[in-house]
DNA sequence: GTCATTGCAAAGGATTTGCAGTTCC
DNA sequence: GGAACTGCAAATCCTTTGCAATGAC
């Protein structure tokens, strides 16, 4: 995908979040990028250009944007390792507001096909389906807080 | 599911891992739990029975259990968050070795229904699905390894 | 008897927090 | 001018490593 600088800044001025040259050049950078890099990586690449970049700001803008939604984590739940026995197909329905991990069996979702267009050498070995969404609980204690998408400094959730 | 301490070491026996106390213990815990716990959860649901357990242990035991193929982590990748500028629905290959992680973009995909037999109110917002397996390089650098199941110290990937 | 496993303590890596100074609106 | 953003340092959390003692086969 290909984004100038002044798309970036429109769209930061859309979302409500203030535009600073790091944080658009952050942006501009994972915006270019196919490699879902990490925070480290996006400072990296974005560091020889602005020397005085701090890996914190690079986390800091990172939770601005994931806040805003304009970012997404490829990894959810990537925080801790959470661990299954159950070693036949299934598939798993992750609450993002508490983390509540439940198992989906669907025999249907066991038979997706590889994707084409992948390298040729590259070797599927199985898949894994992970909806997204909140649980009853999590849905109504979220409902009250229907804030606009600006700046509170981003919580960890 | 169920398995009494028996069969659990009759399980050992056949990957060849030894059985200890400790050991069958956590398995257990994690056999019968559909909560997808995390190394602390079961550390503190074994504790009260082995007030001697350390952490550590449960550490260890997991990533033996995990190399041996009795355990899987259910959220693969987690040790750093990894992101996405591209917020259009697509799904991703993971590399179990290197963990590079590719796009797979196929309309199909984005069609699944939300799965049935979830609590009524739990509210999904959308689903990702997560080929893995081995790129080219990574499986032939794999290959020469072909050993068994055995106990080497479980190396972190 | 030998080697894996255990427990403890310490180290390591990723991410967050506190705070003072600066920048954007 | 005020709130948000930045940078630095320190703290925190999860996980791994080093090492000596113990236990399984």
């Amino acid at each position: 995908m290909n984004l100038s600088l002044d798309a970036i800044q429109l769209k930061f001025r859309d979302y409500g979040l203030k535009s600073t040259p790091q944080r658009t050049a952050i942006y501009q950078a994972l915006v270019h990028s196919t490699a879902h890099p990490t925070a480290e990586d996006l400072f990296a690449q974005v560091s020889p250009a602005y020397p005085m970049l701090s890996l914190n700001t690079v986390y800091y803008t990172l939770g601005v944007l994931r806040t805003a939604g304009l970012v997404q984590e490829v990894n959810i739940g990537h925080k801790r390792a959470r661990f299954d026995a159950n070693l036949s197909p299934h598939h798993h329905v992750i609450c993002l507001g508490c983390q509540t991990i439940l198992d989906v069996i669907d025999p249907r979702l066991n038979r997706l096909t590889s994707p084409s267009g992948l390298p040729k050498d590259f070797e599927i070995t199985d898949h894994q389906v992970a909806f997204r969404g909140y649980c009853g609980p999590c849905r109504r204690s979220r409902s009250p807080k229907t804030t606009s998408p600006s700046g509170k400094r981003p919580v960890t959730q």
